[in-house]
DNA sequence: CGGAAGATCCACT
DNA sequence: GTGGATCTTCCGA
C-alpha cells in the first residue's frame, strides 16, 4: 500500500517551513530488535537554520553537536537537553543550510504496549502521555544519541507516506520553549493536526 | 576553566 | 501554576 512507502529523498530537500506541515499525518516507523513500532506524526516545528535565532544552526555556527544539521535533508538530528531528555529532528533543505524539523508529538498506531513500557507507564492518564511531547516521543521509541546522524531508512528509523490530513485541518502557532529567541519566538512555525488529543501543550 | 542556560517532563500545591 | 531533576554544550574570562 502507498501508505507504507518511504517518502523519497526529494521530500526532505525542501525548506523546513514547507516540510514541517507536510510531515503531519506521516507514519514514523521504528524497528527494534523485537518490536516494530508505528506512530502518526501529529505535531512538528520548523527551525530555519542559520537565519533563525531559535535554531542550533543560528548564524551558521558549527559545533561537534550540530554538525549533522548542516547536511542535505534526510538525516536524523538528535540532541540531549535538560540533562535527561532527547529531541528528534529531521534535517531538511540543502547542504550547508541547517534547516530541520523537530518532531514534537505523535499518536501510537502499532506497538503502544511497548511504548508504554519504555515510558514506564501502565495506564496513561491521557492519550498524549505516551508520545505527546518531543522527549516523550524519543523515550517511547527508544531514540537517543545513537541515532544522531543516521539517515532515514537506516538504523531502524523510517518515515512513510501515512495518512496526511486535509490542508484545512492543520493549525499553526508560535514555537514552544524558545522565548530567548526574541522576535523569532513569535514566528508561527509550529504545526499540528487540529483537535488531535496527542498534541502537546500548550494547545494550539 | 567556570558558569549559565537549555527546542522538557513530572510531582506537588 | 511552580519548581526540581540532571548534565551537556558553549562562551567568556
Amino acid at each position: 500500500m502507498k501508505r507504507d512507502q518511504a517518502l523519497p529523498a526529494s521530500f526532505y530537500r525542501r525548506p523546513a517551513e514547507v516540510v514541517a506541515p507536510d510531515l503531519l499525518g506521516r507514519h514514523l516507523v521504528r524497528e527494534l530488535a523485537n518490536d516494530r513500532l508505528v506512530v502518526k506524526i501529529v505535531e512538528t516545528e520548523a527551525y530555519l537554520g542559520s537565519k533563525d535565532p531559535a535554531s542550533h544552526a543560528w548564524k551558521g555556527r558549527r559545533t561537534a553537536r550540530n554538525e549533522v544539521l548542516f547536511r542535505a535533508g534526510g538525516s536524523i538530528y538528535v540532541y540531549f537537553v535538560y540533562g535527561m531528555h532527547h529531541c528528534c529532528n529531521v534535517v531538511t533543505g540543502n547542504d550547508g543550510e541547517g534547516d530541520a524539523v523537530l518532531i514534537r508529538a505523535a499518536e501510537p498506531i502499532v506497538g503502544e504496549e511497548t511504548m508504554r513500557r519504555a515510558r514506564r507507564m501502565r495506564h496513561p492518564a491521557r492519550p498524549g502521555d505516551v508520545a505527546g511531547g518531543p522527549a516523550k516521543l524519543c523515550q517511547a521509541l527508544d531514540i537517543d544519541l545513537a541515532l544522531n546522524g543516521v539517515r532515514l531508512g537506516q538504523g531502524g528509523l523510517q518515515i512513510v507516506f501515512g495518512e496526511p490530513p486535509e490542508a484545512d485541518s492543520i493549525v499553526r502557532g508560535p514555537r514552544v520553549g524558545v522565548a530567548y529567541a526574541g522576535e523569532a519566538a513569535e514566528w508561527p512555525l509550529r504545526f499540528a493536526i487540529g483537535g488531535n488529543p496527542h498534541v502537546s501543550r500548550p494547545r494550539l
